[in-house]
DNA sequence: GGGGGCCTGCTCA
DNA sequence: TTCCATGAGCAGGCCCCC
């Protein structure tokens, strides 16, 4: 090992574990860092977490490892080669610069903790954190001397200063004080760019030349206003890019300001010493990998060794660690910052229980489409996230034929891919949509909604129509399912009024006259209850998709409905015979005990009316495919084939080859996220 | 066979 | 006993489709 500290050393195991303390943050620098970190891995070690995070080193190592590998292997002549190809692009990137702007960065010194100091001045000159005893969101500088910083489990920090005051956080206050320092910031910059609720960048090149006065002048002035209107402290970077105006707000902190001339040997000198990790975009990672496979620590060696960055990472990469080296960064307006997706996850006790995690899972699917509908945004893919009691984060994502428009399609199509991760213990569910429609819709859209809504309500007139457009495919697929799930519903009215358990209210609320309020089934009364799933009720709908569903059977062959106006659509509706259909009657599924599969005995409690509809589904499709086999009929071949769910089919064809589970051990991936494709 | 879409895993702030 | 939440981007690899 080149550095002794990666190395560590066998009576001080602390010095390799790097979690938490892996850089100084302002308002540490007495700190004994040490200590800090004996203390931290000692009240770790042996937790799932700390077997997580000592995985995730030996990967690091691993990567790190095939790197100078990979160095070692190339000859003279690739160098030599590699080393032009830097010397190129150098002078390529240089080409680039530009000095005429001046940005500022302003930065909110330890913003949450001073936010509650000035509400509760008693906090004053007391160690303090904002956060739980499981994580803490930030610490005021008395705090910070003990080591305790952001992003650190409370009871640690409680280690570290045994007198520790933690205070909740409260995000609307720190909100509200966000917004007065944006009041000022619009003075200088009206098209000023937030990065978070504490910092901000300004292009103070047109407020300097306007008013006559130095960038210096400027920044003392801006923060003046910052503590005038709301009596708290900032602090301030000046540089010719962002990149460098982020470096420098850092330097004099709390309550300072640092300027860096607009002028290219300045850039120069200053870059020259700087440690990488002060460069945002490189974190711990990127910073061992550098540091320990080519010996790069400061911005000059990115440089010195620009040859070697050229031959083993991409060339976006190399790009941007070259550039790193010269100083350069943004120095233009951004484009307007369009969202690329929205999320939500949560984290809890690490559980396998299956009830717990479907109401997690429709909680997060709530909370998710009543973000989404905030903003007005729908999107088509669907990740969900998940985080293994090992501490393993796993995504699953699904794109689809229709976007996303209600908390029912989330939480229908997050349980497919849940389903297919179970069983399994976790900690933390999270669901993302992404691919987001680029016009915005409406609060309450009725032009678009999921084919169940759609079955079950019609259009916003108030008739049944069916959308062409969203029959296409995987959106006919399904349309089938749900027109299956539909006629099995029908055919057990007990189970009607149970299959769509987070239907919600302002999709009812359209004024569309056949609508059954199924929502209700949760918390229905019985009366209620009885009355909407009585024949008449059935018959409403019936009735009134008659047309829909019809229509589609004549597109796609079965299903098709009864148009003799009975009130309840049986299975004989479909395209398939007596004989096969009182065959599947008489398969049907009792839940035994209201929880028991009748067939297999797979236990589904009540509540999972997915579920169960679903596995109801697969026994349906799997006595269809004995009676298939055995008449070879045709038509029961195809709806077979409609009903195993479309999710299964996709998963065959086109699933990715699953890596092995880092839980197996088997896990040894040697490709660096940002190195060169066609590597060996 | 190659382009490009899709998905996963990972990184960073 | 206890180790976050959220957003964004990118690389790599698989696979569909032209």
């Amino acid at each position: 090992m080149e550095n002794g500290e990666t190395a560590g050393d066998a009576s001080r195991p602390w010095q390799s574990y790097h979690t938490v303390y892996t850089n100084a943050k302002a308002g540490m620098d007495g700190v004994d860092k040490e200590k800090v970190q004996r203390i931290v891995y000692e009240m770790s070690k042996g937790s799932k977490y700390f077997e997580n995070e000592e995985r995730k080193e030996s990967y690091m190592r691993q990567k790190i490892e095939n790197m100078r590998v990979q160095c070692t292997k190339l000859s003279t002549a690739d160098i030599s080669h590699h080393q032009k190809v830097a010397d190129r692009r150098i002078a390529e990137l240089e080409a680039t610069r530009d000095l005429s702007r001046i940005w500022l960065h302003v930065d909110m010194d330890a913003f949450y903790a001073a936010v509650e100091t000035l509400s509760n001045p008693a906090l004053k000159g007391k160690p303090m954190a904002v956060g739980s005893m499981s994580m803490i969101s930030t610490a005021n500088y008395e705090a910070r001397r003990y080591g305790v910083r952001a992003a650190m489990p409370g009871f640690i920090a409680r280690k570290l200063c045994p007198e520790l005051i933690f205070v909740p956080v409260d995000f609307l206050k720190y909100t509200r004080y966000s917004t007065l320092t944006r009041e000022v910031f619009q003075v200088y910059d009206p098209n000023f760019i937030a990065t978070s609720l504490d910092e901000a960048y300004l292009d103070i090149t047109e407020v300097c030349k306007g008013r006559s006065l130095a960038s210096e002048e400027i920044a003392e002035e801006l923060r003046r206003g910052v503590y005038e209107k709301t009596g708290l402290t900032c602090s301030a970077g000046v540089a010719p890019n962002r990149l460098l105006a982020k470096i420098c707000s850092d330097i004099n902190k709390p309550n300072g300001q640092f300027v860096l001339p607009n002028d290219q040997m300045a850039v120069m000198t200053f870059i020259s010493s700087l440690p990488i990790r002060k460069i945002g975009g490189i974190g711990k990672v990127t910073e061992h990998i550098l540091r320990d496979a080519f010996g790069i620590s400061t911005c000059k060696d990115m440089l010195e060794k620009s040859g070697l960055l050229c031959a083993l990472f991409s060339r976006s990469s190399a790009d941007f660690f070259l550039s790193v080296g010269l100083g350069l960064g943004k120095t233009d307006a951004p484009q307007l910052q369009t969202r690329k997706s929205m999320s939500n996850e949560r984290t809890f006790s690490a559980t396998d229980n299956q009830t717990f995690l479907y109401e997690k899972l429709a909680e997060l699917a709530e909370m998710l489409y009543a973000d989404l509908k905030k903003e007005g945004l729908c999107g088509k893919t669907l990740t969900l996230k998940l985080k293994t009691a090992a501490f393993e984060v796993r995504t699953r994502a699904m794109t689809l034929q229709n976007y996303i428009l209600s908390s029912e399609d989330i939480f229908k199509h997050a349980s497919k891919l849940l389903k297919a991760e179970l069983p399994i213990s976790i900690r933390l569910i999270g669901l993302r949509v992404s691919h987001f429609r680029e016009e915005k819709f409406g609060p309450s859209d009725p032009a678009q909604k999921s084919i169940t809504n759609f079955i079950l309500q019609g259009d916003a007139s108030g008739n049944n129509v069916v959308d062409h457009s969203c029959l296409e495919s995987n959106a006919v697929d399904d349309f089938m399912m749900d027109a299956a799930n539909y006629l099995t519903c029908t055919h057990n009215t007990s189970d009607y009024g149970c299959k769509y358990p987070l239907d919600i209210p302002q999709l009812l609320d359209s004024g569309y006259d056949n609508v059954v309020h199924v929502e209700k089934n949760n918390g229905l009364l019985d009366g209620e209850y009885e009355e909407m799933n009585s024949p008449d009720s059935i018959g409403r709908i019936s009735e009134s998709h008659e047309t829909d569903i019809r229509h589609f059977a004549e597109m796609n062959s079965p299903p098709s409905c009864n148009k003799s106006g009975d009130n309840v659509t049986t299975v004989s509706n479909l395209e398939v015979d007596d004989a096969v259909t009182s065959s599947i009657q008489q398969e049907e599924i009792l839940w035994v005990d209201d929880y028991k599969c009748s067939v297999c005995g797979i236990e589904l409690p009540p509540w999972f009316v997915d579920e169960r509809q679903e596995h109801s589904d697969f026994h349906l499709a799997e006595r269809l495919q004995e009676t298939a086999e055995s008449r070879s009929s045709s038509t029961i071949h195809m709806m077979k084939q409609r009903l195993i769910p479309r999710g299964k089919l996709q998963n065959q064809s086109r699933r990715k080859k699953q890596k092995p589970s880092l839980d197996q051990g088997k896990y040894l991936p040697i490709d660096i996220f940002f190195t060169k494709s066609n590597q060996n």
